[in-house]
DNA sequence: CGCTGCATTGATGAGTGTCAAAATTGGTGG
DNA sequence: CCACCAATTTTGACACTCATCAATGCAGCG
């Protein structure tokens, strides 16, 4: 049995638009279930052709694309609150993964209803782009932050993005964070070799600025590190909630 | 006063999904006017708040972002029937400028209309989502291939994709296709130096897979070109026309 | 207790970036 | 039609970031 929607915890959180009654309703129809799932499972597989659209309740994951030869480029990181699966309903198949990194727990809706969505509730449609122009629009960052940061400030410039993206959520105690993710993952987000990663890490941590270790992220001096990743803090908007 | 949507010279095209009668008068009821920019010329600009969203009609351009520093980054060459502005939409502001690099000619839409599409015709409101996860499954190719590839397989992969965008378009003419972009172009969208890519198209050429020289991109090789890219070959889907 | 995965460190070198200058092209005006 | 200028392409020399290799340490776990 799935869950109420009008219990979703989301839904109470600042970082989203609150849903009115009358969508909560309408969304309760095209729940399906909820599932949960172990860390390490992966939520859908690049090449297949998944049959069904998540939003993100709770855990993180990462999205990921694997290339002829082994290589791997970590796409995203994913957060509560993400609408996941999107492609899939456009593109004939997933180009990339998502691997859950914690448990998860998802919310699930089938992908022959996506049609619905957009024809009995505009409103929903709306923002459900909204999520894809979103998306589109950071993924643009990140291909400026491969083709043209150096090393120090890539990585940088990830520290302030998922710390920010944590703060936003609730999920920081002060100035940390508590992450699932390697420095293996990190490495294949910013295109660089888990040496050198681990050795800029080191330098960031060296100048104060920022400190990974066992899977907590501290912050020590956001503004300097943003200065150091050539980027400008700006606040995150509310997201819609799908 | 604007054209006749149902003159549109796109729709003909095998590349495109055919819009139905009904759907051209839709279309023709929200389009405000076509625009001629010349080669050079900004249609939107990184960080401003745009009213218009366009479809290209003709011409080619290229999506680029702007770093402190005087860096930039291309995102992506913009072609013929692509749908261009909707991130100014639905984020704040554009997060990246698109140059026309042709004259061009572009059908305009009033951003402020973008709801009643979703509203009065989903099924055009699909489309846009469609474009929209499209281009950022796109994306996420792009960044595999800066983070992961060297520098030979993403020159290689830059010009198996341009070349086949292309080639359903009909741009080609046996297997060269004339294109206005620079070697800074694919180098700022490659994330490598002029000089090295200049050498990297040395060695294409060299290899008898692919020349580049005078704006004319001739591809001798494919199915060569595809395996030093690392990438495989598969046909175009037909895209919505907005 | 010996795996296995992850973090850390040092040594070495390949792949690219940077610098500088010449060659080529295309456009513009005399 | 030629001379000039700006933009682009091409080439060579050199420097450096970052990848690769290898080894160690450390924690969790069956």
């Amino acid at each position: 049995m799935s869950t109420q929607c009008k219990y979703c915890p989301l839904n109470r959180k600042d970082a989203f638009v609150d849903l009115t009654p009358s969508e909560i309703d309408f969304m309760q129809k095209f729940k399906v279930a909820e599932h949960s799932i172990d860390a390490g499972e992966p939520i859908l597989i690049q090449g297949s052709d998944a049959p069904q659209l998540f939003t993100v309740l709770s855990g993180l994951a990462i999205r990921e694309r694997h290339l002829q030869g082994g290589k791997r480029q970590v796409i995203s990181f994913v957060f509560p609150g993400d609408f996941i699966g999107l492609q899939s309903g456009f593109a004939a198949q997933m180009g990339h993964s998502v691997i859950a990194r914690t448990p998860m727990r998802l919310c699930v809706f089938n992908r022959s209803e996506l049609w619905n969505f957009f024809k009995s509730y505009p409103e929903r449609a709306f923002d459900i782009t909204w999520h894809a122009a979103i998306e589109e629009s950071f993924l643009g960052e990140s291909l400026a932050t491969l083709g043209q940061r150096s090393a120090l400030s890539s990585v940088a410039w990830a520290m302030v993005k998922i710390f920010q993206r944590g703060q936003t959520l609730g999920m920081t105690q002060d100035n940390s964070i508590s992450l699932p993710f390697t420095q293996r993952d990190i490495a294949d987000a910013m295109g660089l070799s888990l040496v050198h990663t681990n050795k800029t890490l080191n330098k960031l941590k060296h100048q104060q600025l920022a400190s990974w270790s066992d899977g907590v992220l501290q912050i020590n001096n956001i503004k300097a590190l943003a200065d150091v990743a050539m980027t400008e803090l700006h606040d995150q908007p509310k997201r819609p909630l799908i």
